[in-house]
DNA sequence: ATACAATAGTTTGCATGCAAGGTATTTTCA
DNA sequence: TGAAAATACCTTGCATGCAAACTATTGTAT
């Protein structure tokens, strides 16, 4: 009874972190397909959405951090996904845009979305938006401060 | 519309993925007090829940894969927190323990979880009973097989 | 018995995440 | 105006995650 609480099932925390990272592995061979990890499609999926943004953007839409953004840009870059050029109004800005490659991408994409929800199949289309509302708050909570 | 199933908000991965990291983050300085890494703190859970127990087993219950759970262990080691050493019975398998000092950092775990608890003060209790219910179908679907 | 398959862990290589510290540029404000 | 604070991004260092290839041991099936 008294350690009840720390078991590993009676816990929120670790759910949701197993859950995110069998996700990660499920959608790998998908996003190979574009040439993608996880972190860099959800970097497209951004740019796919505002195209010709900062880095700070990029970050307060994907939650990366700009230590993590630095490196992930430099291999988007070196897929030819996307280019960086600096700001001319802020120096210490950086633009990224979608290179013509990167664009045509984003159709590839919408056929992949179809098979990418199969891996949330076990839940109804009922559960996966109380989900998707429980999750928003607990985002404003731990994220958006 | 077209392309309202690519946004970032439309996905329950990315809510998923980002809550997941920033729970992480948020433990981190209250699991720094137990010289524990979040991982390192689950491995720690699986085993104040059962000591004396395979790799395997403890591959079953976090989740971690094997090739994780090596150096993962190692560091637990020399933390003196585990001790190692292979089994009698199956001169592939190794036996994992907790060390005394390993068992008493349960206790101060104890007393941390209502601490951590406060990262999920965004949601009603009714509503991380509903969260739990469709993270476990999830988990069944995604890593159970 | 003995080749073959399966299992338990380890190693390697790559891509994250992220805190912490650093550089360059811009803003603020006394 | 000019120093201090703030901002944007980069670099470093550490600890994951995980696929893939590898070693050692055990199980299986003829």
């Amino acid at each position: 009874m008294k350690y009840d609480n720390l078991k590993l099932k009676n816990q929120l925390c670790h759910p949701l972190y197993s859950i995110a990272n069998a996700i990660v592995r499920a959608y790998d061979p998908y996003l190979k397909k574009l040439g993608l990890t996880y972190a860099q499609y959800l970097v497209m999926l951004s740019l796919w959405e505002e195209d010709g943004v900062t880095i700070s953007q990029i970050s307060e839409k994907t939650f990366f951090d700009s230590g993590s953004l630095t490196p992930l840009i430099k291999r988007l870059t070196d897929k030819g996904y996307i280019s960086v050029s600096s700001s001319k109004v802020d120096l210490r800005q950086k633009m990224v845009s979608l290179t013509k490659r990167g664009g045509k991408l984003k159709d590839e994409a919408l056929v992949l979305v179809d098979e990418l929800s199969a891996c949330f199949s076990s839940i109804t289309y009922s559960e996966s938006m109380t989900l998707k509302k429980i999750l928003n708050k607990l985002t404003s909570d731990l994220i958006d401060k």
